[in-house]
DNA sequence: TTTTTAATGAGAATCATTATTATTTTAGTT
DNA sequence: AACTAAAATAATAATGATTCTCATTAAAAA
């Protein structure tokens, strides 16, 4: 029987069998850039797709996320959050938490200064602790717009 | 009745009420630098203290980050981790995670280079995205010397 | 010492995530 | 288009970290 569905991100590298699930998780992150858990995902699918399970999409999250084409954020209420990794050029950017209301912000100031920092680091990491980096993450915490207001002096 | 112990630590701001137990996991962790997880602080303590419950040890952690004393480190594999803050001097530093084995390590690498952008960034920041910006974090995912012997490829 | 009330211990409850297993799909082959 | 082997899925149980509940204990103030 011929699949119902067409795929625009089959040209991904390899990961198994391209399915349905996994191409409506992918679609779903693609086309709505953000910072989303697994059940965000699950009920953005369930209205059109209830038959998928939520351990499908922690399983394709996580294939996603190895596989380079996904970013994954520990946040501190122990929910994980993924965005879509994208092109180089809108690839680097930072977060902005919240942490009165765990708000996210993305930010890409400074980026070029940022980037010549982390190489110089990056070497001396390098050289210094024998450790081999693959990536790194800057995040900022403090109070978002909204809830400074809220909070007391 | 007196108390049959005596703290270091009752310099600190308001904190309501200081404890036996909020003493004992402060100590604990001032005395152990590194990346605690609850449990790993539990089990510290059980030899002399086995009545001293986890969910105490959950809630002490909590308070001493909410006071500014510890350090909270969400991990990817949904434990958090904590660690002592420590003065301004020895506060500076950022971290390496090993993506196949989890461990963390420190770096103090261009402590002072990275002031200096932070402090511009943080500037624009507050500027274009109306943020107040209380603290910020640096990490670098990588592989660890054991590990890298150990990968293929 | 007495009193007030915050903090604790024990264990139940919750929430995110992972594992299990029978069933369904994919993708390659006729 | 039908056949097949292996991979992926749905449903749900299990796990593990963290939080909550509530009766009891202990800190700090009077």
């Amino acid at each position: 029987m011929p699949r119902s569905w067409k795929s625009p991100f089959k040209t991904f590298g390899h990961c198994g069998r391209w399915t349905q699930p996994r191409d409506l998780v992918l679609g779903f992150l693609a086309e709505n850039r953000g910072h989303w858990s697994a059940k965000d995902v699950y009920a953005s699918l369930f209205p059109r797709h209830p038959q998928i399970s939520l351990a499908t999409i922690y399983r394709t999250l996580d294939l996603l996320t190895r596989m380079g084409v996904l970013n994954r954020l520990a946040m501190a209420d122990g929910q994980n959050r993924y965005e879509f990794t994208g092109g180089p050029a809108e690839n680097h950017h930072h977060h902005l938490i919240c942490t009165r209301c765990g708000r996210i912000m993305d930010t890409t100031d400074f980026v070029d200064e940022e980037v010549k920092l982390i190489q110089l680091m990056e070497d001396a990491i390098k050289e210094k602790h024998r450790f081999v980096i693959e990536g790194h993450q800057m995040t900022f915490y403090g109070l978002c717009p909204a809830c400074q207001q809220e909070r007391p002096g």
